[in-house]
RNA sequence: GCGGAUGUGGCGGAAUUGGCAGACGCGCUGGACUUAGGAUCCAGUGUCGCAAGACGUAAGGGUUCAACCCCCUUCAUCCGCACCA
């Protein structure tokens, strides 16, 4: 027998699927299509452990899918814009078109010694012309729609990148790549309209039943819809109103202070010429000052000065002191809030700072408010007092109550505020997709005229660091011709956010050739949506909500027909080592590509979908692998073992020939059969699916110093290997073309089948628990009735001399005796 | 602070509907084969106990004939959000 030497087998495999094109697919409407799809990567150069977990997990997916008979898609490609490739030019001369193609094949050739079954006909990579011709043609999609608008905003800086980003783009105050702070500049940038979409981004998620419920509840919050009302004061000495928009307008009795945030356009009024002028403006200058990070921390303390305004409430017709503090945001609803201080913390906290009355409007059911026992805001229900025509009434009911007094006397209307802002696609890098947009002094923005597209991007440019648009440095690019008048006119230098390039790419996979459209609609209607989709948590936000927003708006503009990108969604925990994520700087990284050169792909494939539930983290461990390698060889001796034996058996045979240890062993071959399925199919538990193939393999040690009946292991064979496939392709296969040679490839096999006859036993053990502690495991045969079960309950030895209280039968698991 | 998750042997983890806790793997111990073993095969391996047995799923309580699983309280760890009015 010779040995298994995964390092020979695994090349030979990977070049023969890929000369007979066996992971091609086309559409088929006599079959049931299936889309899997891994969240394609980065072109950093290599494959961590991560892609290789991302990638094990979406390959077993897809060849079990195929060996159930579906039609499936399996691609991959490249996310192949973005800074790295920028900072390489930068650092190293090289031009980031020729250090990404390098990763790119670089990554293609790991990827194809994992023995993925990817068909890379239909390979994206989003910098390439071909590609990115079609994310301008959907900017200006966008654009056409009202979508895609550019404006003057307060938006996030990295000095690092030297670029905008969005807000999903900054994590704790920071950038999400470099991690460099991000501070607050204002510039003219380009936004898409996300917005528009608020409500049914959120609404939709309720169909995302396929989904992770913390992705879900992530994307909640982000949306962060709010309901309640707006409206607005009188100022004294003004002719100007000062809107407010308050989720508790059940509390608006006890308004003593309405605060704006100092960017407030009314301050500016407020203020000039006021005794105290400087002062207040050294406050605003010093809140403007803070980061981002300082202003919405609520730790931060809150900080505040009095404008010296007044207005006048709606509700009781008195002054009502205008401050202006740092706890305010502009960005949300009106940029001022009403100060209820007796039912708001931070009301309560700025109030007793400042020396502002406080006024219980609401008070507790049981014992009736005082202020001076109060330290603390009352946040809880209670029965309005202290306002006036709705004293008695439960709040929760004097929130609409008031809304429509307010609305009756035109003074405010019923509002809802989402927290989501729209995105801000504009970068000020080259390497990205360039916005089509054209500047004529004459007839102003104007889009590029799509038989013009791709506008691509030019090679006379300067890498420097925190340059501003690289683009605009080359000599050639920028000047062009005016679309409309034909005179001299300008192209925007920003590039698109790589966020735009990933949020179609699922769709491109469909038709990635297309030379005249973005993508095929009956196409895109046949693979779409992503039946599974399978990645990190790290795009719970990001990526994952862009997504959607492109998917709906795709189909409002009626290029594809469904709502939802991705029906199911698996997100996969990190692989982790020592205790901490691998990383350079912690010095714990393993190499995928030193692990597949020592053990083979299949080991390392194995161990890393065996060591831990697929959501879960997973710790790396050198050992696992061995294990996980002492499998495979423990398969490989004991199959080819029996090869002779099997060679010359019988597919179909009388099982009724088998001798009792070989029935035993064809049960548990049936019982994994049942329970391989069900774990890969209904739960992805691919861990508790390796292991009882572990069992299986264990059983048939049993036989292997006593005689084996060559039917049985003929099927015990063929059904483990078809069982493993999905895990470990290239052994599997091998083995295969050795014991069942003149077949088809393991992977072209339909998936097994059990057969219960097998699964039932004569005799089963169940146990006998006295008061619910185990006393006894009884053999009895598997058709006995639960009377039957009592009686043996009743004669047995632990029940002698006591008095039986009840009898509890669960068939075929246990008996337990209640006694005294 | 709010929201979500997790907590089981020396370790990674099983236990699918409330019904034998610790499957499978790692490690460890012993044995076989062997010149040798870091290969392979076999056996053992939750804790205490000579044993019968008792105890045991973060801690405490509850429901139940029966609880890792359901309910209540507390703790720890991780993740997300975090002045959103």
């Amino acid at each position: 027998m010779d040995k298994y030497i995964p390092q020979e087998i695994e090349k030979k495999w990977q070049d023969q699927w890929e000369s007979a094109n066996s992971f091609h697919t086309d559409e088929d409407p006599s079959k049931k299509k299936y889309y899997a799809l891994e969240m394609f990567p980065y072109p950093s150069g290599n494959l961590h452990m991560g892609h290789v977990r991302n990638y094990s997990i979406g390959d077993v997916v897809a060849r079990f899918k195929k060996m159930r008979g579906f039609n499936v898609l399996h691609p991959m490609g490249f996310d192949a814009f973005g800074m790295p490739a920028e900072n390489a030019a930068i650092e190293h001369g090289i031009h980031p078109r020729d250090w990404t193609l390098k990763n790119i094949e670089n990554m293609i050739r790991q990827q194809k010694s994992m023995g993925l079954s990817y068909d890379w006909n239909r390979k994206v990579e989003t910098c390439q012309p071909d590609y990115y011709r079609w994310t301008q043609w959907l900017f200006e999609l966008f654009y056409e729609r009202g979508l895609a608008y550019k404006k003057e905003a307060s938006v996030n800086w990295c000095d690092n990148c030297g670029t905008v980003l969005a807000n999903e783009q900054v994590i704790d105050g920071r950038c999400w790549r470099c991690d460099g702070e991000v501070h607050k500049k204002n510039l003219a940038q380009w936004f898409f309209k996300i917005t528009d979409y608020a409500e049914e981004l959120l609404a939709d998620l309720s169909k995302l039943d396929g989904w992770p419920e913390r992705v879900k509840t992530m994307q909640e919050n982000w949306i962060g819809k709010s309901e309640g009302c707006e409206f607005h004061f009188d100022i004294e000495g003004f002719d100007e109103k000062l809107s407010v928009y308050t989720t508790r307008p059940d509390t608006a009795f006890g308004i003593t202070f309405v605060v704006l945030a100092a960017e407030h356009p009314l301050v500016e009024k407020l203020i000039a010429g006021r005794e105290n002028e400087s002062e207040i403006r050294a406050f605003i200058s010093e809140t403007l000052k803070m980061s981002e990070m300082e202003r919405t921390s609520a730790a931060s303390e809150k900080k505040g000065i009095f404008t010296g305004a007044f207005a006048i409430s709606p509700f009781t017709g008195k002054k009502i002191p205008i401050w202006i503090s740092n706890y305010v945001l502009y960005n949300y609803g009106t940029g001022a809030v009403m100060g209820v201080p007796a039912h708001d913390e931070r009301d309560w906290m700025f109030a007793s700072k400042y020396g502002i009355d406080k006024i219980i409007v609401i008070d507790r059911p049981e014992k009736s408010l005082k202020l001076d026992e109060m330290d603390n805001a009352y946040i809880e229900p209670g029965v309005l007092i202290n306002s006036g025509e709705f004293n008695g009434i439960p709040n929760e009911d004097a929130k609409s109550k008031i809304v429509d007094w307010l609305e009756s006397k035109n003074l405010g209307s019923r509002k809802i505020n989402y927290k989501l802002r729209d995105w801000l696609i504009s970068r000020q890098r080259y390497w990205g997709a360039p916005i089509p947009v054209i500047y004529c002094d004459k007839c102003g923005e104007q889009l590029v005229p799509k038989d013009q597209l791709p506008v691509l991007l030019p090679d006379d440019v300067e890498f420097k660091q925190g340059a501003l648009s690289p683009l605009a440095t080359s000599k050639t690019f920028s000047d062009c011709k005016c679309p409309k008048c034909g005179g001299h006119a300008r192209r925007e230098t920003d590039t698109m956010d790589t966020f735009i390039c990933s949020s179609w790419y699922y769709l491109r996979y469909a038709d990635p050739k297309n030379s005249s459209e973005p993508f095929e609609k009956s196409k895109v209607n046949y693979w779409n949506p992503v039946d599974q989709y399978i990645g990190g948590i790290e795009h719970a936000i990001l990526h994952l909500l862009y997504s959607r927003f492109f998917t709906k708006v795709l189909r409002d503009a009626k290029l594809l027909d469904f709502d939802e990108p991705f029906t199911n969604l698996l997100t996969q925990g990190m692989v982790i080592k020592d205790g901490a994520k691998m990383s350079k700087s912690k010095g714990n990284v393993v190499s995928p590509e030193e692990i597949i050169e020592k053990y083979g792909a299949d080991t390392a494939r194995l161990f890393i979908l065996f060591a831990a539930p697929v959501e879960r983290d997973l710790d790396w461990s050198d050992q696992g692998v061995e294990g996980a390698s002492r499998f495979l060889n423990r398969v490989w001796r004991i199959l080819l073992q029996f090869e002779d034996q099997i060679k010359t058996a019988q597919d179909s045979y009388d099982v009724s020939t088998l001798n009792k240890d070989e029935i035993d062993l064809r049960r548990i071959l049936h019982r994994t059969i049942k329970k391989v399925t069900e774990d890969i199919s209904d739960r992805f538990m691919f861990n508790t699916a390796i292991s009882s193939l572990m069992e299986l393999t264990n059983a048939i040690y049993g036989f292997q110093d006593k005689p084996l009946n060559p039917n049985l292991a003929r099927e015990v064979a063929r059904n483990l290997l078809i069982m493993l496939a999905p895990f470990v392709p290239h052994i599997s296969s091998e083995l295969w073309s050795r014991i069942f040679a003149n077949e088809k490839d393991v992977h072209e096999q339909n998936w097994c089948e059990f057969d219960p006859s097998a699964i039932v036993e004569d005799e089963i053990e169940i146990v006998l628990q006295i008061n619910g502690k185990v006393r006894d495991r009884i053999k009895i045969p598997a058709t006995l009735d639960k009377d039957g079960m009592e009686k043996i309950a009743r004669e047995s030895k632990f029940v002698e001399n006591k008095t039986i209280v009840k009898i509890i039968c669960v068939p075929k698991k246990l008996i337990n005796v209640v006694v005294k």
